[in-house]
DNA sequence: AATAATTATGCAACCGGTTGCATAATTATG
DNA sequence: CATAATTATGCAACCGGTTGCATAATTATT
């Protein structure tokens, strides 16, 4: 239970009559340090059982070699790839990362960017709450010249670099796929407006209507928060419809999954009544009959140029100002759920 | 880009012709600060943008409150339930929690463990990763008198508690089920077996298929990391058997449904050639069709259990070490994939 | 061998809260 | 009103790396 007193370079410095500033730059492979002190330092530390103490060494530098993360989730293999894709980044560049989640809630994010505020983080990067609004609560650290930078779910702001797919070209393009079906009367299930990724993709969804010469039709757009529920729910909604709908567009897997497998049990034909597409070619797309069409959605090199880039502006190399936004290419895969010509 | 110089508590000690001490101690809510002083304090603090200094403060108390957290992957819903038990009891108790992947690679994960141990954390708790071997990685934690806590994939060690689920009932339960349902040759797939969890699900598989009178064949127990291309790799393996099995019972849901597909794409009838039984209660299994059987996984409830255990722990409430292991309640959750009794 | 150039090491102040103990200020008690 | 008891505040050392500048040690140059 007691913990032994620690190990310092104090310690290291008496044990080898060194000063504990050769110690420091030995272990830190400072290059005016020779080798052969170097190596010496560096056995005693071992033997001794030393470790760095970080908290002295950043209340000093005044740097944390830290970046923190803020996202909605963490339980979707699209996150889970772009995390993947910043910590090679960060680590490469021998920078730790603080990843919080949450959980949809402006309330929480709110207090998340506090404590990584307090934290000192270098810099933060963000993918908003479902409901946030404003972004006031971000300007505590750009106030301190603390580098902020979103990622696909981003807000709007002159000292921020975005870094997020063509969500509105992703729109059209998964509407235009289910018009070329055939489709003449489709449903787009979406989220929270205030989001750029649901505004951008309602934008291209009617878009894509207007240029094939439809209406859009304002009740044909559902809000919703997109998860297992929703589909389910919009798939209630469908049911009662008449006539009923003929394709559906919508703008998350999980939520298209679940609001297919209840018309599935309806009797629904997918795609010969309904077509459907989703988004983010989350891997139950490829497991669930029919496979679901869906944006494949870049995860891992998001994450990747996010990190890369925040990482620059803190190496002085390049700065987050002077980008507005980084657009990553997305692609639509078709599978069964959307193809009715053969 | 530049940051203002920091406001700290000398400054506000000035204004206020204070002592540092009695600012320290109004902005802890210390009781004996008096509630006029601690008034004055805050106000100037929020109006200097005074913000607190983690670093100087853990480096002079030696207390983080901070909690390591070391998973295999975080994008499955189990482990974000966890992490969010965790996050809930964390938080009420004011600890925070660092979360990092080892991928499933010991090796990374013997690196996160350093990290954490130079990042000084109060408490540690481990799921490990599929290929660590021995506990020596963990040591220099426990010599330290660092509490070390496993939870579903756990490590035996005489210091340390486990927090899991009755793994050998569960692998008995699923196993009984299926031959209830009529199966006599069933295939289990599993992971490593040096990890508890597929060990324990293997000894239950065995005793069922004994108590049945049954005779296990080595055969028919596979071996794989259990992921998606696992399961599609199983199901080819299984194409070619002679007889098929007639029932396939895997220990996890994402590699059951991938392995299901394959099969149901080549004409195998699901439950009624081949019954099948996952395991984690995945959002999958519910959306599959046919639904996938599956043992329900109190994953919440693992996170809060571990996460309070520790922090009494830590507290100096109740010793970790007095506790060898304690079993959460799982269940077996019958859906059509297994359904061949009507 | 003397001087310049280079390499290696040390000094001492610093980063900003925290804490045991002492002291001042206020209130209660006789 | 004096003294005890209680409450509020301050002193000064401390936690353990870091860094600009000075100095010592070694190697290169003439």
């Amino acid at each position: 239970m007691h913990s032994q007193k620690d190990v310092t370079i104090y310690d290291i410095a008496e044990k080898l009559n060194l000063s504990p500033t050769t110690v420091s730059r030995g272990l830190k492979d400072h290059p005016a340090i020779s080798k052969k002190t170097k190596k010496r330092i560096n056995d005693i530390a071992a033997e001794l059982g030393y470790r760095f103490n970080t908290f002295a060494s950043n209340l000093r530098s005044k740097r944390t070699n830290t970046i923190g993360v803020i996202i909605p989730r963490m339980n979707s293999s699209f996150m889970s790839a772009v995390l993947a894709g910043m910590e090679k980044v960060a680590n490469e560049a021998s920078y730790n990362l603080i990843i919080s989640q949450s959980l949809e809630s402006a309330e929480k994010e709110a207090v998340n960017v506090k404590t990584m505020f307090n934290n000192r983080v270098d810099g933060l990067m963000v993918s908003v709450a479902y409901d946030t609004v404003g972004v006031s609560q971000f300007e505590m650290l750009l106030e301190k010249g603390i580098p902020l930078l979103f990622f696909d779910r981003t807000l709007d702001h002159p000292q921020c670099t975005s870094i997020v797919i063509d969500n509105y070209k992703s729109g059209y393009l998964a509407t235009q796929h289910l018009i070329a079906q055939g489709c003449k009367n489709i449903i787009h299930i979406t989220g929270n407006l205030a989001r750029n990724v649901y505004a951008d993709r309602q934008r291209g969804y009617e878009s894509a209507l207007k240029d094939a010469g439809i209406q859009a039709d304002p009740n044909n757009t559902f809000i919703n928060v997109l998860d297992e529920q929703a589909g389910i729910d919009c798939a209630q909604k469908i049911l009662k419809m008449n006539p009923l709908p003929d394709g559906v567009f919508v703008d998350n897997d999980t939520c298209a999954v679940n609001c297919m497998a209840i018309l599935m049990n309806n009797g629904i034909k997918i795609p010969e009544d309904i077509a459907f597409i989703g988004f983010n070619n989350d891997p139950i797309s490829r497991v669930i009959r029919p496979a679901l069409s869906t944006i494949n959605y870049p995860g891992f090199e998001m994450g990747e140029i996010a990190a890369h880039k925040l990482i620059a502006h803190l190496n002085g190399q390049q700065s987050i100002n002077s980008t507005n936004s980084i657009i990553l290419r997305s692609e639509l895969i078709a599978r069964d759920s959307s193809k009715r010509i053969k």
